[in-house]
DNA sequence: TCTAAAATTTAGCCTTGGCTAAACTGGAGC
DNA sequence: GCTCCAGTTTAGCCAAGGCTAAATTTTAGA
């Protein structure tokens, strides 16, 4: 019985996970394209304020997700990168998936944004097993 | 270039709705199945307890998607009707094409639970039209 | 070098959605 | 009709993630 309530459980776990994801995988992407990542354009791609951002990257540091002095850029540790990897992957196979079955890329690059924290290993390998053929 | 977050923007946004649709799903659930919904089946069946189940059910009054008196059953307006309606046919279409392209049907509850909310209607009905072949 | 602008941090506010403990109410059953 | 119990509500706590205003630090340029 209390078995039913399950998914909304690990639903609720996917929320919490989801920032950390998304910051991760932005970081090492502004790492990648500027060299550095700093609070500043990482706020400015999430469309929010510095504060916001500095607050989530507060709570990032304390999960060891990312190091970073005051004042000085953002660096990912090795769990960090190991993390941004993996939801880097997951995020370019839904997408693509999105794509192959028709959806305009703007739409289908919202709707993966979403959708990626919500797939799990098991329909990810299926949908990868589709878009190779 | 501020372009670029928007699809956070409405990530967020989508966060902010789920909740409403699944609570209204699971409400004209309870209506069908048992007569009516009563707060204390709400809790149990979101695996929460009854305060923040009631916490919540405040709020969608708030919204106008429901109505009740206190220690009365929960009703939908129809517009929460309406919301009800839509979010059952998105839930029922993701984890169908879930399971139509091999995911298990225990898998594909958990992930339909969470990438529902995040299916734009474009996407949709390219999922609709692969499951009808 | 010094100063002003830009970047970052801190303080303090709000809402949502978690929780436990405790109070209250409606109704079932004696 | 009364009692008591299950169901509901209230009070009060917490964390996350949103914001603006203000303080602080770094850095660029004259
Ligand atoms: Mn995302
Ligand atoms: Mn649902
Ligand atoms: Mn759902
Ligand atoms: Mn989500």
């Amino acid at each position: 019985m209390r078995v039913k309530s399950r998914k909304f459980t690990q639903l609720r776990n996917a929320h919490h996970r989801e920032k950390a994801e998304d910051y991760v995988e932005m970081i090492q992407d502004l790492a990648d394209q500027q060299g550095e990542a700093r609070l500043t354009d990482v706020a400015k791609r999430f469309g929010v304020s510095t504060v916001t951002a500095h607050k989530i990257l507060f709570r990032l540091q304390r999960e060891k997700w990312i190091t970073s002095k005051p004042y000085r850029a953002i660096f990912l540790t090795p769990r960090g990168k190991r993390l941004a990897m993996e939801s880097k992957r997951r995020h370019k196979i839904v997408y693509q998936f999105l794509k192959k079955i028709g959806v305009p890329e703007e739409i289908a690059q919202i709707d993966a944004e979403g959708m990626e924290h919500h797939v799990s290993s098991e329909t990810l390998k299926i949908l990868r097993r589709r878009l190779k053929k």
